[in-house]
DNA sequence: ATATTGCATGATTGG
DNA sequence: CAATCATGCAATATA
């Protein structure tokens, strides 16, 4: 029922210090990606959300009830059945009983909301009760008392009283009793499809109102209370994804110029809270107007921002020259930016675009997957744009790829803030003053999860999540590129895993629930020391370890985990090293350690570029991206650098880019790395392909009895120059079809590029099916 | 040789 | 199926 995994996190900020009081139970069901991806305490947004999934303390102690703006504290029930049941969603305030929002997303691709509204809750709009939103979710059937594993698992944590609602204590509102016999998680199961405070979509006009007015009854009138529904789930806005007040939800925006409605995508989304604080921070009013996922080329170098064309017609001036207008945008540092906003003309249509928008991206370092929001500030009209960025996740289960694109906010930043500009601010305009240095909201964290994290890997089959992934696969398979830079430089999620200990002090306490052993420690995990796991040849495996003083390398026991921190005093597993002026082992034996090393971090590119590349292709364009960037990863490579023909770009899968390093030797025939496997592939396809072609071209001949004679003779010469090409020999270039001139000739080309330079030893040094290395002089001599 | 610009193309998506 | 938009790419400009 639950995966088990090896424990939960903390956030690797220094200067976070989250740490300390973040619960620690090995074989909880984590994830990247799940209900914390960042840091809510330093902000850490991207580059530690890996590691900041502190549940217990995200949901408890730091999260305000949107209603009763209570904050729920550590070890109240809903913390805690937030935390254990990750896999299902948590629950809301349950401070005050009057919000009881649940998000139930076990599975993923069918995110629920179940609401339990007072009777008089403003959300409700005065119909009392309960509504759910969602299809197919383990909680969206009723749950029976005892007749589910979860309910024996929740009581057994000790939640039976928030099984049970009627024993709830703090029960003062009967009008939310929708359903008194209502068993358990509070969730009466009404067939609404939305929540009626969704369902009447409202003009943008009262949403500058509302947004307005919110401060003055922060808890009566929700944002989301007056929210269009979406028509649909969308990415990035799925109603359902929303895990409390503070969920990101899309927000149809003011109405601009045009007729043409804005497409949920670019509904600006912030939390509920970032809208009230905004406003109510504010003398002036921020007016969402849309916002936009970066793509990569938008990020790129290029500096061009492609902008929605409803959002440009509608937001922004009016322009009837391609050549456009400065446009002047002011972002939340307070620095105004001037952009040339145009068009050009595309089929019977115009392509918006923001030119010259690099310095202000990289200002607010953002990259491809990243939202930037615009807004205007009313009265006046001026421009802000702000920025969020996304999260970075991981698909444990390698079922799809999912990647920070949609709006996996990790680090919302209201309307115009980014977090780490935000705070390292000290020019924020007096206008923007107002706004809370720091609107990340947990929720919003999680609000928008990516569904294949949550469930497991089982959604691969579900069509919605298909459907999900294909609409996500353009940027995602883009994005790669982008992410993979920061991947390189990132320790993984699962090797964090690796890396965690149970504090030195900690006691287990082991509880078993549906034959799963749960060992639970009360102190924090800590974070070990990695070490290198070596084999001699005689099989024996060694680990290894550099002292933290004097980098030498230590031998140590197979089985020795270490702290972060070791340095050769702590080596008391060798009395003759356990001073940093022992001298190191021998230079054999450190040679394997470093050879170990560099085959790790490399297995390391590799595996994560095909944990998020799943296709084949893909996972040769890893493959590639790995090989070309040889081990530059710990800036330590060996291997000589070649310039490679620019055909040859990182996520290029020729056989060029799917070499390893050169230097490295030729593979053994036996060998089924991907590389190998990949060519083996290839070439089995090409010769169907070059089989079946032949067959056809015997039939034209049998047809055509005058051609025979010469279908044959033409085949004959065809043999003789794929021998000449060197197939025949194995020597093949799997990117060319011998039938195509044209690939041929380019070929001939991309020769002339490389030059020899090495790049031809290591195609053919790759080349398993290769018999004799050609030379460099029988290349050229080939072009 | 590299960067920039303007346009074209094709994948994706909403209606 | 048409609109949209991400990105490729050729032409041009610049270093």
């Amino acid at each position: 029922m639950f995966e088990v995994k090896t424990g939960s996190k903390v956030c690797m900020n220094a200067s976070c210090g989250s740490t300390s009081t973040v619960e620690w139970k090995k074989g909880w069901p984590l994830r990247s990606g799940s209900l914390a991806d960042l840091c809510f305490r330093c902000g850490s947004a991207y580059e530690t959300s890996l590691f900041c999934e502190t549940f217990h303390l995200e949901q408890s102690g730091w999260r305000d009830c949107y209603l009763c703006n209570k904050r729920l504290h550590c070890g109240c029930i809903a913390s805690k059945l937030m935390v254990e049941f990750m896999d299902y969603g948590g629950v809301g305030c349950t401070s005050c009983t009057n919000c009881h929002q649940l998000n139930l997303n076990k599975r993923g691709e069918n995110p629920v909301v179940f609401s339990r509204l007072a009777m008089n809750s403003p959300h409700t709009n005065g119909e009392s009760g309960i509504s759910i939103r969602s299809e197919a979710d383990l909680f969206s059937q009723p749950l029976v008392n005892g007749d589910d594993k979860r309910e024996e698992f929740m009581a057994h944590r000790g939640f039976a009283n928030f099984m049970k609602p009627d024993n709830n204590t703090n029960n003062n509102n009967a009008g939310e009793m929708h359903e008194p016999s209502q068993p358990s998680l509070n969730v009466a199961l009404a067939t609404l499809p939305y929540s009626p405070s969704f369902a009447n979509p409202v003009g943008g006009n009262k949403l500058m109102a509302a947004a307005s007015q919110s401060h003055s009854h922060i808890g009566q009138c929700s944002a989301s209370s007056i929210l269009q529904k979406p028509s649909k789930s969308v990415p990035g806005t799925p109603p359902g994804t929303s895990k409390s007040a503070q969920a990101r939800i899309g927000r149809p925006p003011v109405e601009g110029r045009g007729k043409g409605h804005l497409l949920p995508r670019y509904w600006p989304k912030y939390t509920d809270k970032e809208l009230q604080q905004i406003s109510g921070n504010l003398n002036l009013n921020i007016v969402p107007l849309f916002e936009k996922t970066l793509s990569a080329s938008d990020a790129g170098r290029i500096g061009r921002l492609v902008l929605p064309k409803a959002c440009a017609e509608a937001y922004f001036p009016p322009i009837s020259q391609s050549e456009g207008i400065p446009l002047k945008i002011q972002d939340v540092r307070g620095k105004e930016w001037t952009f040339q906003f145009r068009f050009w003309p595309n089929n019977n249509s115009r392509m918006y675009v923001l030119e010259g928008v690099t310095p202000c991206i990289q200002s607010m370092m953002l990259q491809a997957g990243d939202t930037v929001t615009f807004s205007r500030v009313d009265p006046g009209g001026k421009l802000i744009m702000g920025a969020r960025k996304a999260a970075y996740t991981v698909d444990m289960q390698g079922c799809g790829l999912t990647n920070g694109t949609s709006n996996e906010d990790t680090s919302s930043s209201g309307v115009t803030e980014n977090p780490t500009s935000i705070n390292a601010s000290s020019q924020i305009p007096e206008e923007l003053k107002g706004v809370p240095e720091h609107l990340s909201s947990p929720y919003g964290v999680g609000s928008s999860l990516k569904k294949s994290e949550m469930n497991g890997g089982r959604i691969c089959d579900d069509p919605s999540r298909v459907k999900d992934k294909k609409r996500t696969r353009t940027i995602g398979a883009k994005n790669k590129r982008l992410l993979l830079r920061s991947e390189e430089v990132r320790v993984t999620w699962e090797e964090a895993q690796e890396l965690l200990r149970p504090s030195p002090n900690a006691k287990p306490t082991v509880v078993v629930v549906e034959d799963h052993e749960f060992e639970e420690f009360d102190e924090p995990p800590v974070f070990g020391k990695r070490t290198i796991l070596t084999s001699k040849p005689s099989g024996e495996q060694e680990r290894w370890a550099s002292c933290d003083d004097c980098t030498k390398w230590r031998r140590l026991p197979v089985d020795a985990l270490l702290p972060a921190k070791w340095t050769c005093s702590d080596n008391v597993w060798d009395v003759n090293r356990c001073s940093c002026s022992a001298p190191e082992e021998s230079l054999k034996d450190l040679e394997n350690v470093l050879r170990a090393g560099k085959e790790y971090k490399k297995r390391r590119i590799q595996a994560a570029k095909t944990e998020e590349e799943p296709s084949g292709l893909d996972a040769l364009a890893s493959a590639a991206s790995a090989a070309v960037l040889g081990d530059a990863l710990g800036g330590d490579s060996e291997v000589a650098t070649t310039t490679r023909h620019p055909r040859h770009r990182v996520g290029c899968s020729c056989i060029v880019c799917i070499q390893p390093p050169s230097g490295k030797g030729r593979h053994k025939p036996t060998c089924g790395c991907t590389v190998c496997s990949t060519v083996k592939r290839r070439f089995k396809t090409l010769m169907m392909r070059r089989k079946k072609k032949q067959l056809e071209r015997d039939e034209i001949a049998a047809a055509a009895e005058a051609y025979e004679e010469h279908n044959n003779k033409e085949a004959t010469e065809r043999g003789e120059t794929d021998e000449n090409n060197g197939e025949k020999e194995g020597r093949i270039d799997l990117n060319s079809d011998p039938y195509n001139r044209e690939d041929v000739e380019a070929e001939k080309e991309d020769t002339k590029g490389r030059e020899c330079s090495g790049v031809a030893d290591e195609v053919l040094g790759l080349t398993e099916l290769g018999g004799e290395a050609a030379s460099c002089e029988e290349l050229k001599a080939a072009t």
